[in-house]
DNA sequence: GTCTATAGGGGGATAGAC
DNA sequence: GTCTATCCCCCTATAGAC
């Protein structure tokens, strides 16, 4: 049992750790409470709905994702740094026992989980493509980033493929995700 | 209940379509039995374990892509229409109240299915990465495919993204699953 | 805040009648 | 080949004691 004031933030931590490694169909309320060696009704307590849980771990992240592009760590770096630091996010995930990303792990589960889960899930995927779309026409115009057509479509091609990668990584191994982002790097150049 | 010789078929259309509908923990026996009308006991009796069947399901699957590309209707076909065959797979999916490919589907649920799934969704992952991969740099030879690096990264990024394209329509709708299929096109003119 | 106990549902799978 | 009946498991969630 962990005996700290912050139990609702490592019960949102397992609760994102879960979603990535088996979806948000593959856990239960008995799977975090075993890890933190209470009884499931202590989960309830904190989080009453298993919806309300999932909810809470895209928000949080979604609050997460604003803070970091907001911050002149990120915001402030030129476009093709920018870029790398998306593309390490990723990274880590891959590197954390194969984990995928929240927004696929719940699009791939779409039509069996709740709707205001699904609601978050949209405004999540929403959020990560306009920055990316904005950091790819910034690199456009500056003439690092070279690619046809507009910075809306290339960035779904991106954001799909890192997605997709992460998946396919699990079947083909982790040298399959690093090749589609160093193919995305390579598309990027002249 | 559908009654004909063929009810394994139809049994195992079903259960292809609950995979890329709800995915493999989203369904049960008794989902398929009710869309046929009989008991659950009697798909047990066609597929005696849940793990059989989803195995079946890619097996067939797996037979009919390798049936599609031998015959000369695709294997005869410039690059560039091969291609356009390949997407209008995954376009005909999106198109079929979207559903998503069953690669995707399982590999996002990967570590929650039953090994000899896992197994056969490798083999099937493999098996279109090698065709796509054959037709890129069939396409670079001919000078009607351009793209830095070799076909392989190409291949993983091509297949990773429409495979991420289809999950992503579902939240984002359906026209960010046709750019990304329209980008990927785009990436590959001069 | 966590416990025990329990309700109520769904799941995969099997036995034996028809 | 399909049925009824059943087993046993896991799930989400709640009530009430501590």
């Amino acid at each position: 049992m962990v005996r700290n004031a912050n139990i609702k933030r490592v019960i949102l931590d397992l609760a994102e750790s879960f979603l990535q490694d088996v979806g948000y169909n593959g856990f239960s309320y008995a799977h975090i409470a075993a890890e933190l060696e209470v009884k499931n009704a202590a989960i309830h307590y904190h989080f009453p709905s298993k919806e309300e849980l999932g909810c809470a771990v895209i928000k949080r992240y979604r609050d997460r994702f604003q803070l970091w592009i907001n911050n002149a760590r990120v915001k402030d770096l030129a476009p093709e740094k920018k870029l790398d630091w998306f593309f390490g996010i990723y990274t880590n995930m891959r590197a954390d026992n194969g984990k995928i990303c929240l927004v696929g792990s719940l699009e791939a589960e779409f039509n069996s989980i709740p709707a205001a889960l699904q609601e978050e899930t949209k405004a999540m995927n929403r959020e990560l493509l306009v920055w990316l779309e904005a950091t790819l026409a910034e690199g456009k115009e500056a003439g690092v980033f070279h690619f046809n057509g507009d910075a809306v479509g290339k960035a779904a091609v991106i954001l799909s493929s890192v997605q997709g990668a992460l998946q396919m990584a699990r079947a083909l191994g982790p040298r399959k995700f690093t090749a589609v982002v160093e193919q995305n790097k390579q598309d990027l150049l002249v």
